[in-house]
DNA sequence: GCATTATTTCCATATTTATGGAAATATAGA
DNA sequence: TCTATATTTCCATAAATATGGAAATAATGC
């Protein structure tokens, strides 16, 4: 992976309203969510959103697809995963304390 | 982790300069390196330097510490830690695609 | 074709961030 | 104390980013 695109990635998820967005798109899971609903979950003005959005699709971060009336976005994990793995393998660079417990799958936690 | 401080931590990272400087001190290990010697291999003027050292700091990535006349900085590789923990965790949530492979020890990569 | 809804583009503005020279500060040695 | 070296702070400037209203575009159903 090209430093310029981390960078670019990093830089797309550095910002209190798009890293949200992108959580949103994480938990919304394959199918999603048209703009609109983003939008009224997150309080955030059309325009704006938009502006947002762009930003992350350019980076490759999330992907849209109209239906009907609606532009459906979503997150695009292989990048996420992608950018995990440049991070880890360029900035922890072998140091255990950096990579132990990833806690991949946070959903198995709460299962006695 | 608050959603403040990962905003803070990627914006660190988010940008060329910061980004190799925080690599090479990923490289140069616990001992870290002088900031002139920072600038001279990436190039980069004392006062810029100065402004992006601040940043990593102030972003809790990097530590310094003075050496006689020199200020030796290095990389908090358990801020690090942290923060990918946090967006495996949030930004990944439980989807497998985005956490297999993160190769964090590849220096035993080649070892057949 | 017209009205409605969803989203984007346009635009002006405000704010933040990046750059680097010059001066200031700090440390050490002669 | 004087000088050399390392780093930071100050400052002006340039460039990039964020915000949101208003208008434009696109898709649907009547």
């Amino acid at each position: 992976m090209e430093t310029t695109t981390a960078v670019t990635q990093l830089s797309a998820i550095a910002q209190e309203a798009r890293l949200e967005i992108f959580r949103l798109l994480v938990q919304a899971g394959a199918e999603g969510l048209p703009a609109g609903s983003i939008g009224e979950q997150l309080k955030i003005p059309a325009s704006t959103l938009s502006f947002h959005l762009k930003e992350l699709t350019h980076a490759g971060l999330t992907s849209s697809r109209q239906v009907s009336r609606f532009i459906y976005y979503t997150a695009n994990y292989e990048a996420m995963n992608t950018l995990l793995a440049y991070l880890t393998q360029n900035c922890c660079a072998g140091q255990a304390v950096c990579c132990p417990d990833l806690n991949c799958h946070p959903e198995t936690e709460n299962n006695p």
